[in-house]
DNA sequence: TGTACATCAGTGAACGCGCGTTCACTGATGTAC
DNA sequence: TGTACATCAGTGAACGCGCGTTCACTGATGTAC
């Protein structure tokens, strides 16, 4: 069939981009590697000579996720910084937004994979823990403005900040289409009490 | 083979509770119904004796874990109330334990499912989303101690500790054998921050 | 109460199907001279 | 720069396997008289 090494890469790449997509939608064991290549442009033969198993896939998802969504949580908070707006309150705003909460496809992987991780690989467990590692890292650190708070409580700060963020939003989606009215309430009571809270703070 | 109808009705509940177990530790589309009937202590052959279809097995688990953990939180909050200890602090204090967090089997369904019930059979999804409702309803109630909050407030709060609650346990659980010392420390200090805002209530 | 028969929970083999993975093959890309 | 050959990404059929579901059959339970 003759393709350029670049090319390759560049397919390999459409894999993951594939994948991603249909495991967030999905779940990663209804997602068989027949539709995910076929998905990516290719037929399913191929797909061993980018990856050795269902299971390395399913680790570079999930780097390339984590990585991903770490970058834009940096990015959001510079944006905010620049713009002179609390890059934390501006990001509960996006983070319990019904926007986010439709966006499956490319929404927050920590919340999006947190049901599921425990479940995948131990590559993707380890990339998982990683990318929400680096997330309160940034958070703790974004928390830092005009307060008075020391690193240890910022931590805490950030922590609790994080689960309630993630706990919303997981629970928000659980529920949306039984239920779409409590929610919405519990997405938007969520933020506003989240947000209370941070002001306070 | 004869079976009386009082047996076969026990049958039914021993492939939902073998189900139950075998779904909340490995997922809905990793267990097989030869791997689950056998469990329960038959042959699949049967299975559609008790049951239309492997969704509707789903449905009756799912119908089944939401009642029990209703009727456990109620539970709890009663003997709380009678021993004269703050329900809701206590209930906080076990579900952000490191107990609770290894239980899957027979943990709050809430938590354990949050991630799955999206793409869970729409019967599921129902059972599932009146759950959460009962239990923001008992929380709700439970919050009405000696404080001089209203209804609607209560409600906001119910909302956030139930939402803090599940994202704390989510997120602990997802990271717990990648990385337990940050498992640990996001279940110990979610805890303390929301014992801390509770206290504040 | 005893006998004859219908019911239906449970068995185990079988159905078609899609799974993850393997393999012989193709042919443009990349390399060696 | 041009030619000969090796590399290897991609194809598509095939592998064994377990999936959800169906089915003919068994035989104790439950019912009718």
């Amino acid at each position: 069939v003759g393709v350029s090494r670049q090319q390759a890469i560049e397919n390999r790449q459409s894999i993951i981009a594939a994948a991603e997509k249909l495991f967030r939608e999905r779940g990663v064991d209804a997602v068989g590697l027949t539709e995910l290549t076929k998905a990516a442009g290719f037929t399913q033969g191929g797909f061993y000579n980018h990856f050795e198993s269902k299971d390395a896939l399913v680790t570079a998802v999930m780097d390339k996720a984590m990585e991903n969504g770490t970058n834009r949580l940096v990015a959001a908070i510079e944006q905010s910084r620049a713009a002179g707006v609390d890059p934390i309150k501006r990001r509960v705003d996006w983070y319990l937004s019904s926007d986010h909460r439709s966006n499956i496809n490319s929404g927050c992987p920590v919340s999006t994979f947190a049901g599921d991780v425990r479940r995948l690989s131990a590559g993707a467990r380890k990339s998982y823990a990683e990318g929400v590692a680096s997330n309160l890292d940034c958070i703790a650190d974004a928390l830092n403005g005009t307060n008075k708070a020391n690193k240890r409580e910022r931590r805490k700060k950030a922590i609790s900040v994080l689960s309630q963020m993630v706990g919303t939003l997981v629970l928000s989606r659980a529920m949306v289409d039984a239920d779409p009215d409590l929610a919405d309430e519990i997405l938007r009571d969520g933020r506003r009490q989240l947000l209370l809270d941070l002001a306070g703070y």
